[in-house]
DNA sequence: CCGAGCCTGTAAAAATTTTGTAAAGTGTCA
DNA sequence: TGACACTTTACAAAATTTTTACAGGCTCGG
């Protein structure tokens, strides 16, 4: 169901090795069930946030289950939500948690142009540009990714994710419009770099 | 088509050579079919775990098959993917689990080079030196061979692949402009240094 | 120490690959 | 059906790779 929705799950079967992959593979929201082997829920919050861990946490407990809150809270979680759930619930609350702890900037500027996220509009020199959904996303995706070599395959995997098989001059084709309409002199790029060879690299 | 990626595929017919192959040939991942013929994957996960035998693994499932992806996880799978996949998908994930498993290094640095792997770029004395895609590829596989002579078959194997067949002087020339890029005398070579007779050798 | 014969350095030409870009083709939605 | 967005195609331009050619260098037997 995460997958569904874009999100890259990691499993871990029991506290040690959640608090291990926590630590190393360094995941943006943890969901912590409350009942698990060898280390409880609220254990494991404590361990981690002992450790100076600060991914946010929510933990999943079964009805039932004597559940003090204050004390979960204390431990360090940020939210719980009772099994049985929905899956429409998880989601609104992952994505309340996760849009509470990253403080998500309104907007970005770079050169002469501004994206707002919230409007989801972008202006260059202070007028707005029209950016189709494929050009908007792909911008996203490159200023989320600034500064690093980026494969046409990687940005086909991330933008158009895997159900959909353009071929890789698609990409071209978007960063070129984008150049058109982004960049001061589209011929002489200054922030949507050609990595030849590879694909492209985005400087702000 | 992992061939066409450059991979070097093995395979194995059921689950007990798959084991063996997994030990003797020690490849860096694994693709492993849940439903095997004498031993299911989950089990064969097992087993090769209980062996010290730390290769990351993706465990391939059909769509329907009851899958416990806390159970598999547990058996030292590292990731799954449900049949029917698409190939980019898979390629995203096998790449995905060979970076998590070999934390690469961000950047290396020698005499007064820097490689940034990242941005894929190199500098020399502090300016930015433009590296084509076969000089780039060249550099990093130095980098990943200092000190040992390398013969210019092994280094076009290495670097070229298989399934190109350039002459051996093409290594040569590829050299000389990394010599000219990166050496403070090019005519002194101090880092890439000829092995007469037989190729190169690189000293950082 | 000499020189033949093979090896390497290197610039430049030739061949190939990759990219930029407009335009044509395809699909979608109201 | 028309408007719009997306994808593919085509081809010129740019960039890169490979080959070539020749000048030196290295090695080793005499």
């Amino acid at each position: 169901m995460l997958e569904r929705e874009n999100f890259v799950p990691l499993f871990a079967a029991d506290g040690k090795s959640g608090f291990e992959k926590a630590v190393t593979l360094k995941p943006q929201l943890l969901l912590v069930d409350l009942r698990l082997p060898g280390m409880s829920g609220t254990e494991l919050c404590r361990q981690l946030r002992a450790d100076r861990v600060q991914t946010p946490i929510i933990v999943l407990s079964a009805i039932g289950e004597e559940v003090d809150k204050v004390l979960l809270l204390e431990m360090g979680a940020d939210d719980y939500i009772v099994k049985p759930f929905g899956a429409r619930e998880l989601l609104a609350r992952i994505r309340a948690l996760l849009r509470r702890s990253n403080p998500e900037t309104k907007s970005i500027r770079f050169g002469e142009v501004e994206v707002d996220f919230d409007r989801r509009t972008t202006t260059f020199r202070g007028a707005e540009v029209k950016l189709t959904p494929a050009e908007y996303n792909l911008l996203v995706f490159f200023l989320h990714n600034s500064d690093r070599a980026l494969s046409r395959d990687v940005i086909l995997n991330s933008v158009w994710g895997y159900d959909s098989y353009p071929n890789t001059r698609t990409v071209d084709a978007h960063v070129v419009r984008l150049r058109q309409k982004l960049e001061p002199d589209p011929s002489l790029p200054r922030h949507f770099l050609t990595v030849h060879g590879v694909g492209y690299r985005f400087l702000p």
